[in-house]
DNA sequence: ACACCATATGTTAGTGAGTAACACTTCCCG
DNA sequence: CGGGAAGTGTTACTCACTAACATATGGTGT
């Protein structure tokens, strides 16, 4: 169904479906249209419409896209990542230790790969008040991530188990939008380091960056 | 318009505005209009035109009185009174256990008067799945009432404490939503409680209540 | 190769939240 | 008592989002 490879035609390598394909194509066209509208005019004043028709797709296009005009700047997809980065840590760890080990471990790759892209989402993110509120729906499919990390396969998570994801969720989101507010400037891992030592109780780290704060 | 109460009649204590007055009544009105219409009938299916004229209002004084539709379940006024709470905890406490104890002492007393009030609230909000989304804000002014419990008068919160106010409003937030998942059996200042020592890696408490789970 | 079907897209028309502008009433204060 | 301030209502508008139906297009079975 999704592939099908009618490779009587074309021998070459990737053969998904053309239709798939173009999806994929409207899709990332219209969120590039989106987020430079948004960063060149401001996001209210860009019309779903406008985009759309910037794109070069129908208005109910966009929406079989993206289910709102605020999930063209909220999606995110690192989550299944820490998801399996925090289950593959010893059970015999703290659950906050696990997320904080975990979280160091893949927003650092992430920090080398998509530093930028990471940045001016965020501080896009930030500066619209609208969407500012709804970063809680953001952390709430990181939490998600972090509680399937934290239980075992086929058991429900408790509530101390379902508090401690939510928390870890608050205090990276929080290092993040530290980290955005000084444009980039401070040393993400850093922050991420204090704010789960901080959480723990421990005294703060000595930085691995020599100035995070001259 | 409603009730004049011109106060050169009535030589009694309160002496506050007319006006601020009927605009609370007008307030009160809306809002229990609008919680019972939506228990009734669903909150999507409820619309704002249909709440005013109900409450004998305009569409506009219902903006006026909530800045939005959700904003009539999203309300909520504890805050203050936590970080209060915080504030007067000895400052040799480690923030988690500050925001830990007052918090016990501040919800003690919620649930004594206003259990029942709390649990249909919470219920509806996690009945209705755009509200559900946005339990994130609900949880961002207490995460601004911890921080501000947190910071000494006249000092900016750095990351440590910002963080850690936002954790343990996520914390307590899912204590709250666990609570009314089992329709307010189990003893909510139990589950902070055990909510919070898991945050602070702490053995579970013993249950202060005979019976949490039968 | 041809017909059939599923799926993506466009068109149109509608609902409902939220805002702006202006006129009107009502209370407060000098 | 008179003028200003603040609250309210009316109307008209924008825009996100949805439903229904028509249409195209690529993939599939024969």
């Amino acid at each position: 169904m999704l592939v099908s490879n009618t490779s009587r035609d074309r021998p070459d390598g990737d053969r998904v479906n053309d239709k798939a394909r173009t999806r994929e194509r409207n899709r990332a066209a219209v969120q590039e249209v989106a987020l430079r509208l948004f960063a060149e005019q401001g996001y209210e004043a860009t019309t779903v419409a406008q985009i759309a028709r910037e794109a070069g797709v129908s208005h109910m296009t966009f929406f079989r896209c993206f289910p709102s005009k605020e999930a063209v700047v909220l999606d995110d997809d690192y989550d299944p990542m820490l998801e399996e980065l925090i289950r593959s840590r010893p059970v015999t760890e703290e659950p906050v230790e696990r997320i904080h080990r975990a979280t160091m471990t893949g927003l650092g790759q992430v920090y080398e790969h998509a530093r930028e892209t990471l940045l001016r989402r965020t501080e896009l993110l930030l500066s619209i008040p609208g969407l500012r509120a709804r970063i809680g729906e953001n952390l709430a499919s990181a939490r998600t991530a972090f509680e399937r990390g934290l239980t075992p396969e086929g058991e429900e998570p408790g509530v101390e188990t379902r508090a401690v994801a939510a928390a870890c969720a608050a205090a990276l989101s929080t290092a993040v939008i530290a980290w955005s507010e000084t444009g980039g400037e401070a040393d993400l891992p850093d922050l991420i380091d204090r704010v789960f030592h901080a959480l723990r109780g421990l005294p703060a780290p000595e930085p691995l960056s020599p100035e995070v704060r001259p």
